[in-house]
DNA sequence: TTTACATATGAATAATTATTCATATTTTTT
DNA sequence: AAAAAATATGAATAATTATTCATATGTAAA
């Protein structure tokens, strides 16, 4: 039940006025993030006038609300995506790390955003990652009944650590421009041996 | 070899207003974020005239990269102490977690600040964990000697791994106003059983 | 005690910022 | 074709911002 802080387009005109902000915000919030980013400066990068861009958003909060919503969503329909019709949760697993990596690599600049969320506003930032994790542990659950994951585990700090590996797993590909999709394979690889049979002897 | 940016006071008059000034900056910019916090901000929460700010610190900036220089060596000591005299590197691994996340429960605050300099400074962000990263790859380098991690795993992503589990893993802990150490000794533990046998059965 | 150095002050400046609004244009509806 | 609705404009306003600097006070050295 949140707030409506942006108002779309009726008219053609209006949507690519519309386009061209949002188009905008993405490129600057990614480079330079929230706080840096003035209106000023998505106006100038949009090339339109002040007053076109409170015509559809109330205020620079709005619109990164407007881009984070649309990155969550892009999110997982990478994912729900890549793990159709897979059945085991081993290949759910790692098909839903490789697409989230995928997805970090191609676009790191939602990455930053979603981030970003923590300094942006931190209630909106726990709430993700706080649905994420319950989400995460209901589908944990079932595979504890279907005998495929270990019932002798907390599974709420299990996907914490799935999340925690993910991101930063992703950021090991990040940190590297000259990383390809076989690296992507590759650390998806490594992480999967991990969380089959542990990293010890 | 980096640039000197602050300076710091050569009398104990000097070093109140020093020390004033560097804890307004921990609290404002561990609670509104670097870039919603003003240097006007500051100096009112200090006490201290515009001017002093700059007897100090060139700009804001400066002091940022203070605090989060304060805060890497305040974490890289509770991590050394923590793991002082322990033996095996699974007994190190346990002990370091659990120091990381009692610094992140006890200290949210760092623990913001740390993260923020993805948006601060993304070089900043990326050579930190980059260090980090080769730093571990280095303990485990010898624990796969000692044969007592596996030697068929990729040690650098291993690396990345253990990262992203102390600090989502602290998420977990941060997120839960009311959690306590006993909290903290229940995920680590889950989580060291996840290092030590994988999750899958 | 005199001199040099360190520190403190806050008004003034200049730049940047978000936001509004009267006016104009374009598009859709009647 | 006329009326209504949607959209675009950018100058103007008011608030916030970082930074400087002339002046004053406190501290340590000669």
């Amino acid at each position: 039940m949140e707030k409506q802080t942006y108002r779309l387009p009726k008219t053609s005109v209006g949507e690519r006025s519309f386009k061209k902000i949002i188009r905008a915000g993405r490129v600057l919030f990614g480079k330079d993030g929230y706080q840096s980013t003035s209106i000023n400066d998505i106006i100038a990068k949009a090339k339109v006038a002040a007053g076109t861009f409170y015509i559809y958003f109330d205020n620079k909060l709005a619109l990164y609300m407007y881009l984070l919503d649309e990155y969550r969503i892009n999110i997982r329909k990478a994912s729900t995506e890549a793990t159709k019709g897979l059945k085991t949760r081993y290949d759910i697993e790692k098909a839903g790390l490789k697409a989230f990596i995928m997805y970090a690599k191609n676009d790191p600049l939602a990455y930053k955003i979603i981030w970003e969320s923590l300094f942006v506003d931190f209630e909106i930032f726990k709430d993700y990652y706080k649905t994420f994790g319950e989400s995460y542990l209901y589908h944990l659950k079932s595979a504890v009944k279907t005998g495929e994951v270990r019932d002798d585990i907390d599974l709420l700090t299990v996907s914490y650590i799935l999340m925690g590996i993910s991101n930063f797993v992703g950021l090991e590909i990040i940190f590297n421009e000259k990383s390809t999709e076989a690296d992507v394979d590759r650390v998806v690889e490594e992480s999967m041996k991990l969380l089959k049979n542990g990293m010890f002897k």
